[in-house]
DNA sequence: GTGTTGACAATCA
DNA sequence: CTGATTGCCAACA
């Protein structure tokens, strides 16, 4: 039998590790794209990022976020709901709004 | 095979 | 602080 390749919408062995990686972020904190990436030690924050979008459902996706800090774009709302009940550090915007996690405080790294 | 796009990141102005 | 630019890697037309 010819070794069948990841068939398209089916898991690969890395986006198993970043699903993963995912889920074992602790509540309350949270872990970039680019930190997943390097972690792994494979790959890049765009792959991780690919990895999310197409089955980040079946995670914690609001525990993964931008280096920076920002929320993932078009999910703001229903991620500030998670944070408000994790109690997520978060950073004030300028309205005094939260639009932001205080990654200096939120950012995790499993077994350290 | 080439060019564009994307749940990104680091650097510069 | 924000915005623009460049680099990176994989998928897609």
């Amino acid at each position: 039998m010819v070794p069948a390749g990841p068939a398209p919408g089916e898991l690969t062995d890395y986006a198993g590790r970043v699903l993963d990686l995912a889920e074992a972020i602790p509540r309350g904190l949270v872990m970039s794209y680019g930190d997943i990436a390097e972690y792994l030690g494979e790959g890049g924050p765009r792959q991780v990022g690919r990895v999310m979008a197409l089955w980040g459902g079946g995670v914690a996706w609001w525990r993964v976020i931008h280096a920076d800090g920002s929320l993932l774009a078009g999910h703001e709302r229903a991620a500030l709901a998670r944070y408000r009940e994790e109690g997520t550090p978060m950073r004030l915007d300028g309205d005094g709004n939260p639009g932001r996690v205080d990654m200096r405080r939120a950012r995790w790294t499993p077994a350290p």
